[in-house]
RNA sequence: GGGCGAUUAGCUCAGUUGGUUAGAGCACUAGCUCGACAAGCUAGGGGUCACAGGUUCGAGUCCCGUAUCGCCCACCA
């Protein structure tokens, strides 16, 4: 092969489209149970298919290949399982938005089942999409094995999940107020909702009371910001205790106070006087009513001229509004509550299409503004309204139409959580599921320990039709007689209606399966979350006892961000636990967001959302991932300021928050203009685009481009190339560090994955391969390489330690790995240490690096690290007196004997990386003439400058150095000096800091040596007045005849 | 309102059970095209570890409080 034509650049593109298409085509990525081997799965957390994948996405699927493939090198039998999720809501807004916009139809001319269709033609583009993009990634998915939550697989563990929960009685329909769009006609979900500040009015009116007594109010009086929904009232509330009530709102605002800083405290003892003027002025009325309210007054309710009771009820807040508070159950979440705790009648005033119902008697057919505008004005009229201030309203909208939300009370299908919740919560406080970082698990058992009913319906039609038959007319026989014999067929009476809801396992029953009785199927879908629950166990077949079940259930790890632990994780735990008595999976990794440059979190909607198929189309794949799992610590967030870049000139411009949401931006480097994501003028989008990206992946892309150019040269240089033993013998000592650094590397990498702890990983990778590998060993090998005797070794020990790299850093960065692992194999078809093997046919499936504790040598590494710093303080010096690089230098080392002979064998090393030369070594050397120096731990470098000094320069080097050095030595020798710390400090840190001051006196000592050398110099200078004559100077060294120099 | 996290160099971040003179990448400065790599090499400058207390012989690290930022949950007649 002709390695000289490898270009200088890593060529991510070629790589990419190489090696994907060869791994899938081998089949690697596909596992089958396998009795000899030990599974290893992770289902992957199924992306939606609303969109495309975004950087945050990337960052959770990279992390779960890197584990993926490390465990396929460590012989598991691997699988991967992908695939998509339907994201019930969310895909049927976009495509509805999308059919309105593109074509002008709505959902409801379209009908059922042609928008279903038109769902999964978008379904089908944006799977292809989402996968396109993992593969890119070099995801190695299981392909073959690709589920959607909505395929019939899927759906089988639904229609079983579902049908024994109702059988066990654990779902069950009730009434619920839900977050209502009128204009869509739909429930939407809480998350589904944005809250906008809106300016509006808060009207206080009367309701008469009936008949008053002498001493009571005539009227009670109630405030709200919603005056149409009077009509639904079927109660006022007043507070059981309105004395202790504020005697506690005092209380609590008092302990605030009390905490508060200085500023917030006027604000905090205005509201304290407020509870005062109440207690002053109000509450002997708040009494008088609740008196009334336990006596089973009633009041009327104006406009409709009907009674409703007064109520005792903590709900309403002596300290707020008028103390008072009108219950409408079927239109506020907090009075459906109340109406629950007081058996109040549920009065729901609105049609599903926004308009008024008839219980609102005359307002009916009204919408709801137009219904506002007339109570209040008859209100009015009959004298009932005292007043109306102007307030800002926190008005809940909806995100898909825009429009406010309703709280309508409707029917839904709940699921009983009580066991359910408390078996998922037993499963991670046992242990059986830990989640780390753990400090998620406490959001989890909160959550949790809520036991809040889940609520599974939704009035969609994109989603899994739930498989309930509703019957109003047969009897107990009658649904009997027509199921005699059937065991997938269950049905109760439903205690509120008093209708058969009837439940088939698999087989949709027909409208006539009960003669004479009419059926009708419920029309709503399922939450998305409860098959996406089932995931882990639905994908791999269940309720088939199929042999990947078997082997593969329960999975090794789930990988996923924060915000779904418990809208999913705790119910994967749930549904694991009720289906199949295992939880599916033991431990839980939980990875950071990623962030932008203000510390937001990414979003299509923000603009700041980063298409990793940028980041890989600018740096590669392989970048993207390193750089992704190089920033994954375990406590951070991601933050990743996020740049445009412009297609015209490639210069990378700040995406700020007035830029991110521009149609087309100018680039302040060439002044070229752009379009962005929001292009949708033709006008703009005939722009070129630019890309998103950051220049944090800068990292990666040099580290990818460094390894590929360090494999360069191990390739270039491996002509000749023949496999052989190399015995311990034969290494030196340049061998034995690099391959003792390996091991130990090998042996962190190894362990720190095991921990999920990525950047960790990540960084003992990077700085091995470039500031250990790259800079000292590879050096270090071309002199060797240069020796036709000491070729052959030294071309076996780099073949061997690429290769191990190599393998250790193809989870993270598998094209370039996999690239070079296939060239280096056409140079060295048999590699190793000690003995050569043929190495296998695929980096992917290579065995992972195991660490030869035998390898790991302390005594070579610390020697190493003391050539390191001679070495270092050489080229200080050089650059320092700014001596031209090609221009030799002299340096002697004043150090211990065993340093000495430590050093000795690396002394040509100091020509070829330094261009230095020793002049000798030991206790005995003293510092030329004429010297720089440089101090480090247990020795001194001293580099003859008598060809070459600024002695002014160095002068004020070393007097500044030799103050700093006298005051680390005064504060050591006070540490030393201070009894306690004698006496408390362990005695290894004593003993520790005993050494270190010793070795500051020593290279005090050698500075001032120095010093004083120069300073004469300069001194003889100044008095001859001549410049230094560079030519005659000595550059002899006095010792360099003692014995120390020979070593 | 409750919970969680963060605050270390101009920027983005490491910093292990508390223990030498707090590190890296980018950016900056100076020098370098010597056959792997200028996406590079060599060296350098740059930090009151957010603020205020405390524990300790010793605090970036542990504790209390404050400020700022972010996330999650709840609530707002």
């Amino acid at each position: 092969m002709a390695n000289n034509d490898l270009p200088k650049q890593y060529d991510h593109k070629a790589a990419q489209e190489r090696w994907y298409p060869f791994w899938e085509e081998q089949g690697f990525f596909h596992a089958e149970p396998d009795a000899a081997r030990k599974p290893y799965c992770i289902v992957i957390p199924p992306p939606n298919v609303t969109g495309a994948l975004h950087l945050g996405h990337a960052l959770n699927n990279t992390l779960q290949d890197i584990l993926i493939r490390q465990k396929r090198m460590q012989g598991f039998a691997t699988l991967w399982m992908p695939g998509t999720d339907h994201a019930g809501i969310a895909t049927q807004a976009v495509v509805e938005r999308r059919l309105l916009q593109e074509d002008g139809v709505s959902r409801h001319t379209l009908g059922r089942d042609g928008l279903v269709e038109r769902i999964w033609q978008w379904k089908n583009e944006y799977e292809t999409r989402i996968l396109g993009q993992l593969k890119q990634m070099g995801c190695s998915c299981d392909w073959q094995r690709t589920r959607f939550t909505l395929d019939p697989v899927c759906a089988r563990a639904v229609r079983h999940t579902f049908f024994r929960m109702f059988k066990d009685r654990l779902i069950y329909r009730g009434k619920r107020l839900v977050n209502w769009d009128t204009m869509l006609r739909t429930a939407v979900s809480d998350d589904e909702v944005f809250h906008e500040a809106v300016p509006g009015h808060f009207w206080y009116f009367h309701y008469p009371v009936i008949g008053p007594k002498p001493d009571e109010p005539k009227q009670v009086t109630i405030a709200t910001t919603r005056p149409e929904t009077m009509l639904g009232d079927t109660a006022v509330a007043v507070h059981p205790d309105p004395a202790g009530a504020l005697d506690k709102a005092e209380a609590d605002l008092a302990a605030r106070l009390r905490s508060a800083p200085a500023k917030q405290r006027p604000e905090i003892e205005a509201e304290i006087e407020e509870v005062r003027r109440r207690r002053r002025e109000m509450l002997p009325e708040l009494e008088k009513l609740r008196d009334m309210a336990l006596a089973g007054r009633r009041v009327l309710l104006p406009l409709l001229n009907r009674d409703i009771p007064l109520v005792a009820d903590e709900w309403a807040k002596p300290e707020m509004g008028t103390g008072c508070v009108k219950i409408t159950p079927a239109h506020d979440p907090n009075d459906y509550e109340v109406g629950l705790r007081q058996n109040l009648p549920m009065v729901s005033i609105l049609n599903l299409d926004g308009t008024l119902s008839a219980e609102a008697g005359p307002y009916q057919g009204q919408t709801v503004m137009e219904a506002r505008k007339n109570v209040v004005a008859d209100l009015e009229k009959q004298g009932l309204m005292l007043k109306v201030e102007d307030r800002e309203i926190d008005l809940a909208h909806s995100d898909r139409s825009k429009t406010p939300i309703e709280p309508l009370l409707t029917d839904q299908w709940f699921l009983r959580m009580e066991q359910l919740a408390q078996m998922a919560m037993d499963a991670v406080v046992s242990g059986r599921v830990r989640i780390l970082p753990e400090r998620y698990t406490k959001g989890y058992l909160d959550w949790l320990g809520e036991k809040r009913d889940w609520p599974i319906s939704r009035q969609l039609w994109w989603g899994h039709q739930i498989p309930v038959w509703y019957c109003d007319s047969a009897t107990e026989k009658d649904l009997s007689m027509a199921f005699a014999g059937r065991d997938d067929v269950v049905w109760h009476r439903d205690d509120e209606s008093g209708q058969w809801l009837i439940c088939a396992l698999e087989e949709d029953l027909s409208d006539d399966a009960v003669p004479g009785h009419a059926l009708r199927r419920e029309q709503d879908v399922l939450d998305t979350w409860f098959s996406s629950a089932l995931w882990p166990h639905s994908t791999l077949g269940w309720p088939e006892q199929t042999p990947e079940l078997d082997y593969f259930y329960p999975t090794d790890v789930l990988i996923t961000s924060r915000d779904i632990i418990t809208l999913w994780v705790a119910r994967m735990v749930l549904t694991g636990l009720y289906n199949l008595g295992e939880v599916p999976f033991p431990e839980v990794y939980i990875h950071p967001k990623i962030l932008d440059g203000y510390g937001e979190g990414m979003s299509k909607s923000k603009g700041n959302g980063v298409d990793p198929l940028d980041v890989m189309e600018k740096f590669g794949a392989d970048s993207l991932r390193f750089g992704l799992a190089y920033l994954t610590t375990e406590t951070q967030d991601i933050r990743m300021p996020v740049d445009f870049e412009c297609p015209h000139c490639h210069k990378l411009m700040e995406q700020t928050r007035e830029t991110r949401v521009m149609p087309r931006v100018r680039c302040p480097a060439c002044g070229g203009e752009f379009s962005t994501q929001w292009a949708e003028k033709p006008a703009d989008r005939a722009l070129p685009r630019g890309a998103v990206v950051s220049d944090r992946f800068e990292l990666a892309r040099n580290f990818c481009n460094k390894l590929w150019n360090a494999s360069r040269f191990v390739m270039m240089n491996l002509e000749g190339y023949t496999p052989g033993e190399v015995a311990d013998a034969e290494l030196t000592v340049e061998d034995r560090w690099v391959l003792s650094r390996l091991a130990t590397v090998t042996g962190q990498v190894t362990d720190l994955l095991a921990v999920y702890k990525y950047a960790d990983a990540a960084r003992a990778l990077y700085d091995f391969a470039w500031d250990e590998f790259c800079s000292f060993f590879v050096e270090m090998a071309k002199a060797r390489l240069g020796n036709p005797s000491t070729r052959p070794a030294v071309q076996r020990v780099l073949a061997h330690t690429l290769d191990t790299l190599l393998r250790l850093l193809h989870p993270m960065i598998p094209f370039l790995t996999e690239d070079v692992w296939q060239r280096l194999g056409a140079l060295c078809p048999e590699r190793g240490l000690p003995t050569p093997e043929p190495p296998a046919s695929s980096i992917i499936v290579a065995p992972w690096p195991q660490p030869d504790a035998a390898r790991i040598d302390p005594h070579i590494e610390a020697q190493f690290a003391r050539f390191q710093d001679v070495l270092r303080a050489v080229r200080d010096i050089r650059a320092r007196q700014n001596v031209p690089p090609k221009k030799a230098v002299h340096f002697a080392v004043r150090c211990d004997p065993e340093t000495a002979a430590l050093l000795a064998p690396l002394e040509p090393y100091f020509a070829n990386m330094a261009g230095a030369h020793p002049l000798g070594m030991g206790p005995a050397v003293e510092p030329p003439a004429l010297s720089a120096n440089v101090t480090a731990a247990g020795l001194e470098v001293f580099v003859d400058l008598a060809e070459l000094i600024d002695v002014e320069a160095e002068l004020t080097r070393k007097r500044q150095e030799l103050d700093k050095l006298a005051t680390l030595i005064a504060g050591k020798e006070k540490k030393l000096s201070n009894a306690s710390f004698i006496d408390r400090a362990p005695a290894a840190v004593v003993q520790k800091e005993r050494d270190s001051l010793a070795d500051l006196q020593q290279q005090h000592a050698a500075t001032a040596q120095v010093l004083g050398q120069l300073a004469d110099d300069a001194c003889l200078r100044a008095r001859t007045g001549s410049q230094t004559d560079q030519g005659t100077r000595s550059g002899t060294p006095g010792n360099s005849e003692s014995p120390d120099a020979a070593l």
